[in-house]
DNA sequence: ATAATTCCTCAACTTAAGTTGAGGTCAAGC
DNA sequence: GCTTGACCTCAACTTAAGTTGAGGAATTAT
């Protein structure tokens, strides 16, 4: 099938159905996430698809993925033809494994730290956390993750 | 109570105990987590007592909490006094707190994703992720947590 | 007394994920 | 056909939590 011009949407028009900011759109294209075309003038042109890249893209950011990750899963989908919605969700299932993982990362180390609370031995050799075994391999260059929160 | 000579330790004696590097002590004193001593030559000199208020900073941060919500929680300690081991308890006994939310907010989330991966959805105004109601607030200048992971 | 460590400060660099601003161009409405 | 708003690039700035290095001083060991 042909594009016709209504299927090209301008960075302002992709901003506005994706929640993205402009400048967080410019910024993804140069990471490579994303590759709209230009007009004639210059102007980036996305196709109506972008918006569901774009949209997978601030999904993943809000599960504390980092954009290397979501270049990771992006990878994933196919090259050449628009990815359906099957490819969606198997990035979507990918990433709830992910998720549970964490989740039970989490659980663990509060399990850790409640074994803390009794003993008050944060400086000693013995603390479950002080002296972690697996986790603390993340110091020094591991990947890492961001999930925003508000704490007042 | 006097303090002899063996009482203060320095940095390097400090990090090796602690886990942490010599540079991030010196960080964090200048972040005004901790506030060591100087003797004669200038040189910085901890109390023992210094040795569980870093490894403290350490933990927290393993556990995800930023400097900044470290600061808070060590402005709960009292001053004057070295911190007993009650007040450390109170203050593991709130993180665990803080730690459980964010299990529960994580948990949502992936519940929220489950919802999203059956409709396929990403880019739709409906969708639960798409358009968050509480967690998004976030976005701007929210406080931020950090974990690290493998995910090899 | 001298050599080897350890320590000091200060400035610059790092990563992630963008934002902000300057200076200039393009497109759309009237 | 002009003005307004949207868009362009590029460079510099932001935050967090440090690390790295230069150049020099203090401490410790022999």
């Amino acid at each position: 099938m042909k594009l016709s011009a209504r299927d090209l949407l301008a960075i302002g028009q992709v901003a506005a159905r994706t929640g993205l900011s402009v400048s967080a759109i410019r910024f993804y294209e140069e990471a490579g996430l994303v590759a709209p075309m230009r007009n004639n003038g210059g102007q980036r042109r996305f196709l109506r698809a972008d918006n569901r890249r774009l949209s997978f893209i601030r999904i993943a950011q809000q599960l504390g993925f980092t954009l290397e990750d979501v270049r990771a899963q992006l990878a994933a989908l196919p090259n050449g033809r628009t990815p359906t919605k099957a490819d969606w969700t198997r990035l979507s299932t990918a990433m709830r494994g992910v998720l549970d993982e964490r989740i039970v990362r989490m659980e663990r180390l509060r399990d850790r730290l409640d074994g803390c609370i009794g003993c008050g031995c944060l400086s000693l050799k013995s603390c479950a956390i002080y002296n972690p075994d697996d986790e603390a391999r993340a110091r020094g260059s591991g990947a890492r993750w961001v999930l925003g929160e508000r704490n007042g």
